[in-house]
DNA sequence: TTCAGAACGGAATGCTTCGTTCCGTTTGAC
DNA sequence: GTCAAACGGAACGAAGCATTCCGTTCTGAA
């Protein structure tokens, strides 16, 4: 699994393989973005490739998108401790949110969770990535710039309410999902009136991820 | 399309038949509010029919469809008038969202959407719709407890967003829609940072009853 | 009591969609 | 010049599903 950066200069057959690599990863992720159901032709047609050179990388579709879902989930943990760098505390948690919204990658572990079955790499990641957003809240709150009553599992709740969010234009999906986060970081602002019932529990919201039925 | 309520003591066949209408539709709202893509087949199952006391009633899915998303339209209006009737604006802005989130309309019409053509009767109760909501928010601002640059079609944004939130007991999908909405509503109380972007236009958020086109 | 047919249950049908495999071709590498 | 990695894309087979069809049950009126 090579590193998307890379831009080595070779040509040849080596060098486009090594570069499809990235481009059908690439192309997955748009399209299963768009469509959680799309046929694997699609995310062939789009990364230009035909099917044979999607099936020399991976076993099949739930092997692709587990892959996938993998990489979705490294990156909500490079979001997560990039934004911990920031020394203001309400600004980390308010910028773990925007990156994460930005790059769409709640939208894509939820709407795969099902879809294949979990490596135990995966489960320590997801492990970690709950660790981190655990951290920023505790640090928000802390800061009393965060309403008390909020949890850690609210996140969930507001990751899953703006990936709901969408429009055909991406670029405009992705303004309306921040006008959006402002309303509900607005509203997570300490002051306001106790939120009501039980809040969302540790793994109410991981269900998803248990079984592989539909 | 007889009234839910209706409490025929007859008995017979007639009377069965009329209930089944009820309990039919009844069971395809269940059904496709689960999972919009379910075949006929889960709701006849659902209902505890053949499939062709469905195909008795309507002349195929897409007739179904339609039908049952034209209900939740009426729900939808239903919904907004009962909350336009009380005076103070902003409980009734609040207790509109409140009915339409616990009620689980906007997420019939939302995922149903493109699956049928509409019929010129639910454009027009799609018009009634949005002036009754645009009334409900112009009470709210006038009134000086919405913030002023919120505007009517933010509130599409939200119940996407709280129709986003599902856990498989629905009772307690209810209740943590109502912690999202809670902070939602305290984010959409006077007072906050303006928010950011172009505020959704009329008809931006439209575009799914546009074409039928996946 | 009889019987026409309304209402129904559910198997059978035919079609579409999709994951996967297979085979012939291209093109660097040595 | 030869070999095989990489590919493109047609072909195959399975699964899911909307719709139809047919035999059965039971009501309601004659």
């Amino acid at each position: 699994m090579p590193n998307p950066t890379d831009n080595p200069p070779l040509a040849g057959r080596r060098a486009q393989a090594a570069r499809n690599d990235a481009t059908i990863l690439a192309a997955a992720r748009a399209v299963f973005l768009d469509d959680p159901k799309a046929p694997i032709a699609a995310v062939a047609e789009r990364a230009g490739v035909g099917i044979s050179a999607l099936y020399r990388r991976y076993a099949g579709k739930e092997d692709l998108l587990r892959t996938l879902c993998h990489d979705g989930l490294l990156r909500f943990v490079a979001a997560a401790e990039e934004a911990a760098a920031e020394p203001d505390d309400w600004a980390a948690f308010a910028g773990f949110l925007e990156r994460v919204v930005d790059a769409d990658v709640h939208s894509l572990t939820v709407h795969l969770a099902g879809t294949f079955t979990p490596t135990e790499e995966m489960g320590r990641a997801a492990v970690r990535a709950n660790e981190l957003v655990d951290g920023l809240v505790g640090r928000a709150r802390r800061s009393g710039r965060l309403r008390p009553d909020a949890v850690t599992q609210d996140v969930g709740l507001l990751l899953e309410g703006c990936a709901a969010i969408r429009v055909p234009d991406p670029d405009r999906t992705r303004e309306l999902r921040r006008r959006h986060l402002a309303v509900l970081l607005a509203g997570l602002a300490a002051g306001g009136p106790a939120l009501p019932g039980p809040p969302p529990a540790a793994g109410e919201l991981d269900w998803r991820w248990r079984a592989t039925g539909k």
